[in-house]
Parts: C-alpha cells; structure tokens; sequence
DNA sequence: ATGAATCATTGTTATAAAACAATTTATTTT
DNA sequence: AAAATAAATTGTTTTATAACAATGATTCAT
C-alpha cells in the first residue's frame, strides 16, 4: 500500500488550495493536524466506486483520472492535475463514492476527514462558496461530457479529446499524454482498437503528429471541424 | 409568452424552498420582492442552451425536463418537480447555461435575479449549505445517468429508467409519465422507434402494462435484472 | 537478462441500434 | 366537424462500432 506521512506546514505549500485563504489561521492549522499525505504509484486507487466517503481528498502533487466502472468497460470521465479537490460532491451530496479515482503517475493525496471539511464549510461562508464553485463547474464539465459522448461518434468523440487536451488541459499544441490508447478510448468513449485507427488516420491525413503518448495537434481548425460535425 | 406576477408572501407559500428557513425574515422578502413569478405551458421554454444565467429557477407549480440539444437529437438529464431548484450549478459555475429546461406540464417559475442569490449565499452560510447539498445530488445523479447510457444497452437503459420513476420519482407501481414516447427515448437515449419496439415487447411478456401514458410496473424484479445485465 | 504480461496495431466479422418507410392513431387548429 | 399536424407503431434496411483475431512492440517483474 501507498506510504504516508503528516501535512507539516499547509500555509506554506505551494500546492495549497486557494479555498484556504478563506479561513483563519487556526482551521487551517485543524486541518493540518488532521491531514495525511498519502503517496500513490500510477494505477493505484484513491477512492473506489462503492465505498463509503470518509475523507476529503486533495490532489497535491500529480494527476489523476476519475472514472465509472462499468460490468466490463470503464468511461473515464475527468482528468484532474495538481492543486485540486477530487469529487468534492461526494462529501455533501451522497454518502458512497459513485466513481473511481486512481493515479495516472505517481501522486500525492492530502487526505482530511470528510466531517471536518463539513464542519468548516457550515462554519466559513467563503471557503464554502469556493467549494461549492469548484463542484458547479465540475458539474458543467460532466454535462458537456455527457453532449459529447453521447451526440457525437467515434472521429467527433477523439476530435474533442485531442482539443480539450490541447486548449483547456495543457493549454499546449504539443502535449504528452499520461494516458493509455486503452484509457484514451475509455476517455471518449470507445474501444481501444478503434481508438488507435482513428489516431492514425488523423496522424496519415497530417491533423495531428503522434511520438509514443506525445500528442502535436497540427490542424486544429480541422480537428474542430470534425468535432463539431460530429 | 408567459403570464408573469410578482410573488406575494414567499413565507406563507406551501411551495416554498427549505433553504429559506436558513434565511432571516429580511432577507425572504428581498427575494420576496425581486421574485417574478411566470407560467409556462407545457413545451416552452425556461431556459435555454447557450444564454446568459441571469435568475435562479425556482419550481413552484408543475415539473420540467433539464435537456442538452445536439445537432440533431436531444438527451433528457432529469425529469424535476414541484419545490426544486433547477440548475443551481449555472450560478456558480458559468455564466451560460450548457442545457435547456422546457415545461413537461403548465408549470410555474420563480426567477430571482442571480446576484441577489449570489449575495445571499455569500453571507448565509446554512443557505448556502443546503444549496450546495442539492449541486451535489444532482451532480451524482448526472454521475449516474452517464454510467447507464454509456454501458448499457437498449432494454437495460429502459428498464432503468421504468425502475427510476417507478421506485424514486414516482414512488409508486403505477404512475403516469408526463413524457410523450419520444421524451422517453431522448431520456433513455435511443430511437423513439426502439423506445415504443422495447415498451411493447415488456408489455407482451407482462413486466410491465401500459395504458397510453400510465405505466404499470408488473415485475420489478425481472426489470431489475434485465437493467443489471444491461 | 529473460520470460510474462500488457500495450499497440491492423484486418475481419458480427451486431446493436439508428435510419428509413409506411400505416394507424391521437391531438390540435381552423 | 373537418382538415391538418403530430405521435405511435411495426417492419425492413443500413451502418457505426464493438468484438474477435493475430502479430509485433514495450514494459514489467523475477
């Protein structure tokens, strides 16, 4: 299992949540004292689909893929970089985690009881309110997740894929991906195998270049196009 | 359009939210008084894709289908009814709503200027908390319509969705849907074609009766394993 | 270092579900 | 009440995509 150890000064890390400069100093402190820091190998779980919610989990160093399991195929339906909470609904909306959440390099977790969380966010309006934005927009993203995988096909679907990647995650043409063909496809939503041909017909047609998981969206006008289309 | 009317006594409303009772008398009637309250007939519109959040949606009177519309076919999110907040995550999270809510029924509306909401919760912390409790269960419930429409086939995505009216909307054997065939299939996501094929085909083999719009579930159980297999 | 295991790739086949078509039954609208 | 429009139904055809299969390339563990 992962190794862990004690948060020693959350005020001073770079990776602190911006929602902790909405509390004083001694909750912040609280949930220093409260806070484990837990290591995780790339496809190691942090949470697991069924299980109960016990702590709030904060993503402090690393990235991560948050995904539903399903009888035989899984849809992965975010990837989250450093300083963010991970499914933070799941602290106020339900009582069992309804996804997984595994490790796509080697990461580090802060993990502080959920009742703690809870207890400052009814006591500290502003902190709160950052939580609550930071899940609405979580929201949004699933709902347009859900437009994508379910209105588009197979090109549309990766065409999204490869410009969400490009624009909006590593705000990069170029870019080199920590996820699988296997988890690429689970990502838009379709079987490896037709994950790889769609990749390399747009590779042959010259939209994108592709070295091992390094991604170079070459034209992305047609790329949105096809996106768009469908 | 709709015939609108400003709200008259929001503490006296048999309708009213929960949340308000986590307000102070004050701060009802402001919403009170910048509260219109408009009808909808069935089939129009409340909110559409792609405009401006400018209100909260309140539903007082009535339920509404929340729906993302594609090229060419649209996919109902949830079905809601009287004595809900609808969308809250657009006032948090963006400033364009990234679904349409239209009227299932003749249905009644309180809008509420946005920022005056904003405002509230940024100083209520209770009213806060209990708006974000409902983001976040409706965040775990899109959570869960994605996994269905995604790894599961016609007759599962059916039979889910006869099981979800039945055991939590309706809470009730018999129910009658507000949904034309159509709605149905765009909730189920399929074909209106394969929706009306799958419905009669559980009719024949009796697990459920139908009467134009009234749905009798005969056999839970047999739904319920056909919606576990997928 | 070497075998095991997973990943990536390409071609072929099978199939679930949409699209099309044609008819019947309801609902509006004038 | 009649005409017009939309909804529901059933059968047939087409198609997008998964499933299967077979091979080569990497990565991983001992």
């Amino acid at each position: 299992m992962a190794k862990f150890s004690k948060a020693n000064d959350c005020h001073a890390c770079p990776y602190k949540s911006y929602s902790l400069s909405k509390l004083d100093k001694s909750d912040v402190e609280n949930i220093q004292n409260n806070c484990l820091i837990v290591n995780f190998k790339r496809g190691e779980n942090i949470c697991k689909q069924g299980t109960e919610v016990t702590h709030a989990l904060y993503l402090a160093k690393g990235s991560v893929k948050i995904y539903v399991e399903g009888n035989s195929k899984n849809l992965i339906l975010e990837i989250i970089n450093v300083s963010k909470y991970i499914g933070l609904q799941s602290l106020f909306g339900s009582k069992y985690y309804n996804y997984t959440v595994s490790a796509l390099e080697d990461s580090q977790i802060c993990m502080i009881n959920s009742s703690l969380i809870i207890e400052l966010a009814q006591t500290n309006v502003g902190y709160l309110y950052e939580l609550t934005k930071t899940i609405s927009e979580s929201t949004n993203f699933v709902y347009k997740k859900i437009v994508d995988i379910n209105q588009k096909q197979l090109r549309g679907r990766l065409a999204d894929a490869l410009l969400y990647f490009s624009e909006e995650f590593f705000k990069n043409n170029t870019f080199e991906l920590k996820l699988s063909r296997r988890e690429l496809a689970e990502y838009s939503s379709m079987s490896m195998e037709n994950a790889v041909r769609v990749l390399n017909e747009y590779k042959k047609d010259g939209i994108i270049g592709i070295e091992g998981k390094t991604f170079t969206i070459l034209q992305p006008e047609i790329l949105r196009k096809i996106a768009e289309l469908g």
